[in-house]
DNA sequence: TTGTGTTTTATTGCCTCC
DNA sequence: GGAGGCAATAAAACACAA
């Protein structure tokens, strides 16, 4: 009989594939598989008739679609002939791959159950004709490709709900933006109301407005001292207040602070200030001086917005 | 036919569990 | 310490375009 060489069951040297840095005779001389080998697969490695790995993956292709119970046909010899026995195993030793049948049949095995049990392990080789270590490897390199497979549909998962969040992010970019006009729109026309009503109620020369900024300017920078009543409103981004702090000697600076912003807390600010400078007015000999301010509302960067008198 | 990229089979080394 | 799983990797097998 020739001589015989396999990937499993003792192959002798040669240019027997195996990677990992491995190469040579594979299993039999692989440290990890002497190591590793139970009992059952040492007993198909040892056998030499039905159990040779290659040897089996070509019978199974020369069985028929196998239903149930044995799934090949093993070379045992007796019922095969020796030609056909002395043809396979003359090919030379190398990787060979598994059957398409032998492939769904793993596949239908595998999709009961990725895992592999020792029992299933050995019926699945035995019903297949490939090595236990055979149907494990199929198994773990299966499982390998599972998991990436997984990774990918994790990774499309997370990119459609980015992608989903992204839009909604825009949407509410965009819908913030639409707010923020409106609300300086309504402030504006809220202080041209209050300073038409202030207009209305009280007699003043037209250069009052220039007469309110000056005083106002003048006292701002002048000094800075206790006594800090704090009066904020917010703006649309919740990031800006408008402050104002009034001073030991009655003037009054503005400053910019936290907030988150609404139409009512503008209007009120607006109200609470109006009736802060009326104080000042009252501090002043001249109740006249100070008439009317017109608010305008901080942007982004601005510290205060600019009254009037 | 051949070069090249992809898939499949198998090994190796490390890790965890019992 | 042995068994089994996994990641990394090698190398054969395969697919396919030029």
């Amino acid at each position: 009989m020739a001589a015989r060489s396999f990937l499993y069951g003792g192959a002798s040297g040669g240019d027997c594939g195996g990677g990992g840095g491995g190469g040579g005779s594979v299993l039999l001389t692989n440290k990890r598989v002497h190591s590793s080998l139970n009992p059952v697969d040492s007993f198909f490695l040892s056998r030499s008739s039905s159990f040779q790995g290659s040897r089996s993956m070509v019978s199974f292709e020369d069985r028929g679609n196998g239903s149930g119970g044995q799934f090949f046909r093993t070379f045992d010899g007796d019922d095969n002939g020796d030609d056909e026995y002395d043809e396979y195993f003359h090919q030379p030793e190398k990787k060979r791959r598994l059957t398409a049948d032998q492939v769904r049949f793993l596949e239908k095995s595998f999709e009961s159950d990725n895992k592999l049990e020792p029992d299933r392990k050995i019926k699945l080789a035995k019903d297949l004709g490939l090595q236990p270590r055979q149907v494990a490897i199929w198994f773990q390199n299966r499982r390998a490709r599972w998991k990436t497979k997984q990774l990918e549909r994790d990774y499309d998962d997370l990119q459609e709900s980015y992608n989903k969040l992204k839009a909604n992010y825009d949407d509410l970019v965009k819908e913030k933006e639409k707010l923020k006009s409106e609300v300086h729109e309504l402030s504006d026309k809220l202080l041209l109301q209050e300073k038409g009503s202030s207009d209305s109620s009280s007699t003043k020369s037209p250069s009052e407005p220039q007469r309110c900024r000056q005083i106002l300017d003048q006292d701002v920078s002048k000094n800075i001292e206790t006594n800090v009543d704090r009066l904020s409103t917010k703006s649309m981004g919740g990031v800006h207040t408008i402050s104002l702090l009034e001073r030991g000697d009655s003037s009054y600076v503005f400053e910019q602070d936290q907030s988150d912003g609404s139409v009512d807390e503008v209007e009120n600010f607006s109200k609470i200030f109006l009736h802060s400078v009326d104080e000042l007015k009252m501090e002043n000999s001249d109740p006249n001086s100070v008439n009317s301010c017109f608010l305008g509302l901080p942007g982004d960067d601005q510290a205060f917005g600019l009254w009037s008198y």
